[in-house]
RNA sequence: GCUUGGGUGGCGGAAUAGGUAGACGCACAGGACUUAAAAUCCUGUAUCCUUCGGGGUGUGCGGGUUCGAUUCCCGCCCUAAGCACCA
């Protein structure tokens, strides 16, 4: 053994250990209970960042806390290899995207080699590859088949300039990325899929996960989803000319092309109806377009034409609308009311149209406010409700939308809204003018991307045919070689005839390919199935063996995927179950979402304010480049960069183009992956953002040299050599079942009754130190299982602070002291294995003398003796009126009235009791005692 | 605007279930070792007062419940994230 800790030397060494014995390849048994450990795989951009370095260490750890634990555990990786960065550097640079992916695989695989993670590499699967995008593409013809898979006209960006289809990145602010010109929306046929069929389960099934995924979670899920329980009602239209030329009501079973259809959650508020508001692209609008006067044709078109605009989300649009001159009647009152054309209702949601309801809805009374609409209170808060009901109108501030009582509702008056709401819908549906309702936000998925770089959907059209489905044996659909890709035009592919021109899988004739490629979340929907099996060409995986690995037993990952991502594999699940490939609802069972890892950045803003585009754009600068100055407390006073120019400062999430990121190859050339990854979990808590702060890793280094020395010092002056007296040793590995795991040999094992290390010990020290080390498994077992790193940490460095508090050295060590340090350090290092495994394999072989692996010598996790880890004397605080006075030591099984008798003694609380009257003592057991003087 | 988290030393953060606030680490200061430095080891470090025994205050602010509140309740302030016309 080295007397110094070189990480290098035993990462290297024992990183080719592990790959050498395949230390964590694991196939199905039933000789232990399995454990499916995943993390979200990463996008090869090349370069691993310290956010991965987070995401992939807690993953490692409970890996290896589960391994030690008894499980089978299945741990994975692979890419996430199709998207748009591999695409624009084709664009940009002219490199084949294939070649630059497999380069920044290679690279980033090395990566993870080097932090020694453990993965079963064997199982290593890339979406790129047609071995596996082959089963993208069967899983869309399945989909199709079940009816969930089929095309219609959707909007996407468009650049008028470059004639290309654009992400949202790439219109980012309206404009182009390449040219500039201001990004139009245009319609164009693209395939969805039907994730609304399941809207319901997605929201139901939430209650199998309810206990492992964080409620921020699936509140986002939830409200992604977006349900809501209401009626459609129809008002009828008095003088509309041509009526409604179709249903344009797709959620509707009634159709009535003299009436417009609403949906409203709110029935209870029908009377306040002031107007019906209409989207400008609803059918009623169309089919009397003609008749409306210029003005408003006007208004209706410059209402249409905004929508089309591509805008950053942020402003607060103006509500904008006019009056077509239609007049709608209320089914409930009779009343007649005036139909508006609004820009603040949406033709995807509903109906499509709206009763306005300016008193009880916020965006109707913001619009009844601009255009000077009658405002009438129709729900009343209860204790309110009589006085209302004899006014006429109410001056409302704002609008009320809570539920309350009905008021100036003929018949309805005096209900609560729970009860009209009901009451009123039934009646609707007597009278055949409505229908309860439910309505989702959640769309169906548009997975068509016009681009080159993603798994093309096997679809063929046909002159004679039509739209015919590839033939699952004709899979996979592969992307051509050698193309071109420019980044202009509408679908890269469909400029390859090689890969348009087919023929009709159907009637052979002469056809065309599809040239969308789809979505990579569809990659990432199930990617974690196929390292079950990926090596199957026939199915996507074998059901036995998902059947034995998942569901999931645990998943990690940022929460920047807590909707879109972890919505569709939720719903790609459902559809597999559906297929019969799966026998569950939930993919899923736990839940982690880490904190960002963030970065100081320094930048300078752009003030031109000739140049609009540019103006408040931020240039940054590297870091290290930046001469910072600091305050006492450590806040920053100023910032200069090298020509002296003034800049501000934030902190923000890591990024290459802030330059404020890390290189994780540069903190395990200059720490080792075992400090990078043990001072990244015991930094912060997970689900914490993290602040990256060098200084901090230099503690994680320092305590694992401080646990190396130990051991070092120890094995050198023979602490471990045999016991002399009273117990029977051995020289090969024993269980021993006082401690829960293997107690190996250095030169000597313990067996027997009178062990040393079975009973507390006899000297005050032993005591302490054996306490210590049963309170710190007891503790890190906790901490595991609820998922906390950055605690357990904590206490390992405590128990090691414990045995260099052991002031006895190892040459002088008696039995019983050299067996509770070898206890205490056999439990430290296997403990540590979670958080810094090279360095506890190297400390482990080095205890028992043989060089296997803690796995191959079958170790475990130590499992803690309550009777042990129990202390002999607790520290009793005494307070008088709540204030702590004093403290008292007793034995843990001091009853309340020795408690009490002993805090009445103590002298220091005599003095605050003397000359009072003792109102009241309260003691609890094993905590304190508090006396209560007037 | 709405929703959900979160406010604890110079910093990251601890504190089962209402029961000793500040574990552990960083940073800083002092000491030992050394020709010296680094490394290492030891000591101290919420804050104010102190006759050095100790005492007062303190978990964003104001109130409440309780023998006792970082923890529970009410009101407010600040902050981060998500959603953003979803009827």
């Amino acid at each position: 053994m080295d007397e110094k800790y070189f990480a290098k030397k035993i990462e290297d060494k024992w990183q080719t250990k592990w790959r050498e014995s395949g230390a964590f390849e694991v196939e199905e048994t039933d000789a232990k209970p399995k454990f499916y450990q995943l993390e979200m795989l990463p996008y090869p951009s090349g370069n691993l960042h310290m956010g991965h370095v987070r995401n992939y260490s807690v993953g490692d750890a409970l890996a290896w806390y589960k391994r030690l634990k008894g499980f089978n555990v299945l741990h994975p990786i692979g890419w996430d290899s199709f998207g748009q960065p591999a695409e624009d550097a084709a664009i940009k640079r002219g490199v084949n995207p294939r070649d630059w992916t497999e380069e920044n695989i290679n690279h980033m695989r090395g990566q993870l080699q080097r932090l020694g993670l453990s993965y079963d590499w064997r199982r290593e699967m890339a979406a790129h590859r047609p071995d596996y995008y082959k089963f993208d593409q069967w899983f869309f013809l399945k989909m199709y088949e079940m009816g969930l898979a089929y095309k219609k006209m959707s909007q996407v960006n468009w650049c008028p300039n470059e004639k290309a289809v654009l992400s949202n990145e790439q219109a980012s602010g309206g404009i182009c990325w390449r040219c500039g010109w201001a990004v139009e929306k245009k319609e164009i046929e693209q395939w969805f899929l039907k994730t609304t069929a399941y809207a319901d389960q997605l929201l139901d099934d939430m209650a199998e996960i309810e206990a492992g995924w964080a409620e921020k979670v699936l509140k986002r899920q939830r409200d992604w989803i977006g349900r809501s329980e209401g009626a459609f009602v129809e008002f009828g239209i008095r003088n509309s000319e041509f009526g409604l030329k179709e249903d344009t009501n797709p959620q509707s079973e009634i159709t009535n092309p003299k009436s417009v259809r609403v949906f409203t959650t709110r029935i209870d508020t029908i009377y306040g109806a002031n107007a019906i508001v209409v989207a400008a692209e609803h059918g009623i609008v169309e089919a009397n377009f003609a008749n409306f006067s210029d003005e408003t044709r006007a208004v209706i078109e410059k209402i249409k034409a905004d929508k089309l605009k591509v805008t950053d989300h942020e402003a607060e649009i103006e509500k904008e609308g006019v009056d077509t001159g239609l007049k709608a009647v209320n089914p409930f009152s009779g009343e007649e009311l005036p139909v508006w054309v609004g820009n603040y209702v949406m033709i995807e949601y509903g109906t499509g149209a709206v009763m306005s309801v300016p008193a009880h809805d916020e965006r109707d009374f913001e619009f009844a406010r601009k255009y000077d609409l009658p405002i009438r209170q129709v729900i009343s808060e209860p204790h309110l409700a009589h006085e209302h009901s004899q006014m006429q109108a109410m001056a409302l501030e704002q609008a009320f939308t809570e539920y309350g009582v009905l008021v100036h509702s003929d018949y309805w008056n005096g209900k609560t809204s729970d009860a009209a709401k009901k009451e009123m819908t039934d009646y609707a549906v007597k009278h055949g003018f409505g229908e309860a309702a439910t309505t989702y936000r959640l769309r169906d998925w548009g997975i068509s991307r016009q681009r080159f770089w993603g798994s093309p959907i096997p679809i063929v059209y046909c002159d004679v045919c039509g739209v015919v489905p590839e033939k699952q044996e004709n899979l996979p659909v592969l992307l051509p070689e050698n193309v071109t890709i420019t980044g202009a035009g509408e679908s890269p592919l469909a400029k390859v005839p090689e890969f348009v021109n087919t023929v009709c899988p159907n009637c052979n004739e002469p056809a065309r390919r599809e040239t969308d490629t789809m979505d990579t979340f569809v990659d990432s929907c199930w990617y974690y199935f196929r390292y079950l099996d990926n090596q199957n060409s026939e199915m996507p995986f074998a059901p036995e063996k998902a059947a034995y690995w998942t569901p999931v037993d645990q998943y990690i990952g940022g929460d920047d995927h807590a909707v879109m991502h972890l919505i569709y594999t939720r719903f790609w699940t459902k559809t597999m179950r559906d297929m019969g490939l799966v026998t569950f609802n939930e993919p899923v069972k736990r839940l982690l979402t880490q904190g960002m890892v963030i970065g100081e950045t320094f930048f300078d803003v752009i003030p031109n304010e000739e140049d609009p585009e540019s103006k408040g754009k931020r240039i940054y600068f590297p870091p290290d480049k930046v001469t910072v100055e600091r305050d006492a407390k450590g806040k920053i006073v100023s910032a200069k960069s090298a020509d002296g120019k003034e800049l501000q400062s934030a902190v923000e999430r890591m990024s290459k183009s802030k330059g404020n990121g890390v290189d994780p190859d540069e903190m395990v050339e200059i720490y080792g992956a075992d400090a990078a990854r043990l001072f990244v979990l015991f930094a912060a808590p997970v689900e914490n953002e993290l602040v990256w702060n060098e200084a901090g890793i230099e503690g994680a280094t320092r305590f694992l040299q401080r646990v190396w020395r130990f051991t070092y010092k120890w094995i050198q002056e023979g602490g471990f050599r045999p016991l002399e007296s009273g117990f029977e040793v051995e020289g090969s590995r024993l269980d021993s079942q006082e401690f829960g795991y293997k107690m190996p040999s250095v030169g000597f094992i313990i067996k027997g009754d009178n062990a040393p290390g079975s009973t507390k010990g006899n000297s005050p020290e032993v005591r302490k130190l054996t306490q210590k080390t049963h309170q710190t498994i007891k503790r890190v077992t906790e901490n595991f299982e609820s998922l906390q790193f950055n605690t357990p940490v904590a206490a390992l460095m405590e128990l090691s602070n414990a045995l260099y508090d052991f002031k006895v050295e190892p040459s002088e060590a008696n039995d019983e002291e050299r067996y509770a340090v070898r206890v205490a350090l056999v439990s430290l290092v296997l403990m540590l294995t979670p958080f810094a495994p090279h360095t506890a394999e190297e400390l482990y072989a080095q205890l028992i003398g043989n060089d296997q692996g803690i796995l191959a010598n079958g170790a475990q996790f130590p499992i803690a003796d309550e009777n042990l880890a129990k202390a002999d004397e607790i520290e009793i605080p005494v307070q008088v009126n709540g204030k702590l006075r004093s403290r008292v030591l007793a034995s843990p099984e001091a009853s309340n009235d020795d408690l009490e008798k002993m805090a009445l003694a103590d002298a220091k609380v005599a003095e605050y009791t003397d000359g009072k009257q003792i109102v009241k003592i309260v003691v609890v057991p094993k905590r304190l005692v508090n006396i209560v003087v007037k």
